[in-house]
DNA sequence: ATGAAAGCGCTAACAC
DNA sequence: GTGTTAGCGCTTTCAT
């Protein structure tokens, strides 16, 4: 096992290179002014005596972490693994570090979330969505640094936000499937209540079905957030035999979307000829899989970049309440593309 | 913007609720002895302060900080993602909490991960992989903490390790491949040298097809870890071109795998029946796509329950090196099973 | 069941 | 360029 003996502390290592500690602190900074030769000397004294420095006294004292907490939905999640990547990016260029935690895209377990990253004292805090439960949002009122909503235009903004209106999104995508002639679209996506994000999506269905005079749309629940490729494909599945007349479908992401394709092919109904497939997301595989997939892309990466040059403008200084909104994009693919009008295929 | 006077300290809540400090600290414990009443009182005069509980403060006081470190290659990673998944099941259970870094696939980020980790003074550290820089195997040696190697076997263990041989996980693939006849057998995986556990694979590959007596097997190299899936279309579309004789790939991930799958239907080629195609992981593309694929259960969740148990038992003083293998399952699929003999239908 | 005193390891503030 | 002092907010320890 490890040897037992305490951690060094500066003042060991201080000790070793016959300097004070606040010398060994400055030399441990880039930017304090110490000599070279003192410097380098306590860098050696620190690295042979194992010398780890320590955190959370550096926190208490200075008041300050250098980390920004994060909730996100999920960890393996391409789409938010790149906002995060487009906000690390930009904060580690000021020697900042993220600090990440996973909802389960479920607002009870966000609000505990949030609160166990406020307790490690971040210099700020972004939150996935714009729909928190009563206390989570009092935390973050009450949070004395500035909270950032992403992905989401809330009705009622706590702070800043970067997003899109999800439900506005999916109206672009009923637009485009009813302006390339298809009818019957329905809608898979999660059960109601859960994932806010997916139902801001269904309901712009349902707005954007009835504004183009289909009133009853058929809406397909295939589980709970996050709806898997096999949740879609079963979805498709029940679709089929409980609405064989549909003749598109608009899935709550690229994963189910993906799901629903496979259940296709295994059919032998082919796709987008006897029916049209459009999801959400822009993961890779919708634009790998055979038809490629339509789809919505929501700059995730770009709204991670300017949610941090945000927060450090932000803790520079910078004063007034940010509302950026990030217009997704719509990517019209094969399989929402068919040679022959819908009408004569039918 | 916010209220910009101090946070309430545990003394302000005290002043509030007419205890001292010291009783509001027992109050915010579960498992402290105090009465009902004082506890509740303590309780609502924090909440009506907007009192958030400081962890720096706390950790440097009682010197822990109920956390471990993890270090996984990628944040978006369905394989990392479920050990990391089953690892916090098991440490949520004692109030324990996992901290993530990534390391990109890079040992050298790895090693100032490890650093970076080290100073928030977790209780243990986790890393993906048994390959460090030579610094970084000295800051785990040097560490005060349990110390677990996974997803490997390490030639060296630092201490203890949990997973399995990459190398002989994909000579059991090999094996079946050549069980069902399959002769001229390729090789899609990343460049030489990155990866630590793709370059363990590719070497497996390379052994086992030698003991088939086949000495000088094909390898694309399709890009720096992780190989996408277009890395993947795009290696079998030079695979395809440079070396139109082979019958067989095994790629190096599902995901390059599935990118291989989909070149072959761009170009008409039927798999399994011109190309057999295997991958690595068990993704949940690779039980969806059509055809389904043969690939490599890596038992990715229980490596990460057993490592969450290793290390309560290690926290509760249990003594010795544990070494663990969990040994992989082949799953084979239709991507591998073709109706006729390969010789018949060449 | 509750309180008082001390101190975890670092750095802000000031002195020289 | 370097040292001294004090204290960040909590919890250990001991006392009552």
């Amino acid at each position: 096992m490890k040897p037992n003996r305490k951690s060094p502390t500066m003042s060991d290592v201080a000790r070793k290179a016959g300097v004070s500690a606040m010398t060994v602190s400055r030399a441990l900074k880039a930017d304090s002014v110490i000599s070279p030769e003192t410097r380098s000397a306590i860098l050696e004294a620190a690295e042979e005596l194992g010398y780890i420095f320590h955190a959370a006294a550096s926190n208490l004292r200075s008041q300050r972490t250098d980390f920004v907490a994060v909730t996100i939905p999920s960890i393996n999640n391409a789409n938010f693994a790149d906002t995060v990547a487009g906000l690390s990016e930009i904060l580690s260029g000021r020697n900042m570090q993220t600090l990440l935690g996973y909802t389960n895209y479920d607002v009870d377990v966000e609000e505990q979330l949030i609160e166990q990253l406020l307790r490690r004292n971040p210099q700020a805090i972004v939150v996935t969505g714009g729909h928190h439960t009563a206390r989570a949002r009092r935390l973050l009122e009450n949070a004395r640094i500035p909270v950032v909503e992403t992905w989401d235009v809330p009705d009622q903004p706590i702070d800043h936000y970067i997003g899109f209106s999800n439900a506005d999104a999916v109206r672009a995508m009923v637009d485009h499937f009813v302006a390339v002639g298809y009818r019957r679209i329905a809608f898979i996506g999660g059960d109601a209540g859960r994932d806010t994000r997916g139902s801001d999506r269904r309901r712009g269905f349902l707005t954007a079905m009835r504004s183009h005079g289909h009133d009853d749309p058929c809406l397909i629940a295939a589980g709970a957030p996050p709806i898997s490729m096999r949740e879609g494909a079963d979805a498709m599945a029940r679709l089929l035999h409980d609405h064989p007349d549909t003749d598109a479908v608009i899935c709550v992401s690229d994963l189910s979307a993906f799901g629903a394709l496979t259940e296709c092919h295994r059919r032998g109904i082919v796709v987008p000829d006897q029916i049209a497939i459009g999801g959400f997301g822009n993961y890779e595989i919708a634009g790998m899989c055979v038809p490629t997939l339509t789809t919505i892309d929501a700059h995730a990466r770009e709204i991670g970049l300017r949610t941090g040059s945000l927060i450090l403008d932000l803790l520079d200084g910078a004063t007034g309440t940010m509302a950026i909104d990030v217009k997704p994009g719509l990517i019209i693919r094969r399989s929402s593309l068919r040679e022959t009008s819908p009408r004569d295929s039918q």
